[in-house]
DNA sequence: CTTGACGTTCAAGACACCTTGAACTATAGA
DNA sequence: TCTATAGTTCAAGGTGTCTTGAACGTCAAG
């Protein structure tokens, strides 16, 4: 149950110079990547980047979030490794820019997917390996019974994380649209 | 990214005097649900009772699992809040005696529901307040635009959530006879 | 009533993870 | 080439969570 202590209102400050309602967007979304098991800042910054809109560079980013500079650098080559965000350099630019990519899903997709699919093969092995030695040191056959009726759990959640992955990926297209569809250009 | 260090093979001692086969199950359980974002040891101690087939009480955990008997006790009665374990005493037994619920789906769904729904409850009034400051100090139009899309964005995770949720009970019918099923009376 | 073991609670310590900041390298402009 | 700033790496420190162990309450048997 990590990480499950929600920030108050009262703990939302600008630590850079960020406009309030970009305080809010930024520590929200930053709360729920941080409570998927992600870092707090893998959210802001995708956000910071997301409501702007426009690049912004490292140290930009650092003022703007408070965040130092070692971080920004671990965190912005995590998030582009993950297709979240995209390095630039815009032509006569003396450094890198960053801009969000609108396909959050994908971290959500490929990431979650990833290490769900190392931990259900870790499973399947220590399991495996328990049978064996169950068996060889001739255990019960019900304890055999039930180290097996295991694995077809963790086989089972393993293929109801895969259905819920394809849905939300599924799902994407609408999502697509929410994200980076036309803004209707009032302004 | 926390917890995503799995343990190596050489890890696995057995604190007590667990059976080759009962410290690799623990430990594999234990692994997997502390990644979950649950305490390692609720995975452990659900994983022991599950395998004994037996109810076990709380010294006897202790001692199997070595974990101190504050951290029994409360993991216990988390375990027993979620419906995972049943908490029974014997007659003519002076001590409560703890025994594995086989439908475990039911810490996934509820325990991940119910905490999945307040981060998106938070969320969604994080971002209403967003939008509002964002429309009285006359933010760009963009921007309230791309707020309203995250709003979108996260009522689709929680949809999608659901479905996963909903899927997985459905499929319990098939994880109960596999974790509670007759079980070949061999031995 | 007294005793001994069980069970609960919680402050203090242990532990793991994340961030920081300094040293280092790379790069563009002068 | 030289200099200043950008960017990377990593050991050291900070932060938050989990576990421990002791103090206390509870219960049953003698």
């Amino acid at each position: 149950m990590k990480g499950f202590v929600l920030a108050t209102d009262d703990d939302v400050q600008s630590p850079g110079d960020l406009e309030p309602w970009e305080s809010l967007v930024t520590e929200a979304v930053g709360n729920v990547i941080g409570f998927w098991n992600f870092k707090r800042n893998h959210g802001r910054i995708w956000a910071l980047l997301y409501l702007r809109g426009e690049a912004m560079s490292a140290p930009d980013l650092q003022d703007a979030l408070g965040i130092s500079k070692g971080a920004v650098s671990m965190i912005t080559r995590e998030l582009e490794q993950w297709g979240v965000i995209r390095r630039v350099r815009p032509a006569g630019d003396a450094l890198w820019r960053f801009s969000a990519e609108t396909d959050l899903l994908r971290m959500i997709g490929t990431v979650v997917r990833e290490r769900e699919a190392i931990m259900v093969k870790r499973v399947h092995a220590d399991l495996q390996e328990a049978m064996r030695l169950a068996k060889q040191a001739k255990g019960p056959a019900q304890v055999r019974d039930r180290i097996a009726k295991m694995s077809g759990l963790a086989a089972m959640v393993d293929g109801a994380l895969s259905a819920f992955i394809l849905t939300a990926r599924f799902d994407a297209s609408r999502a697509k649209t929410l994200l980076s569809g036309d803004e209707k250009g009032k302004s």
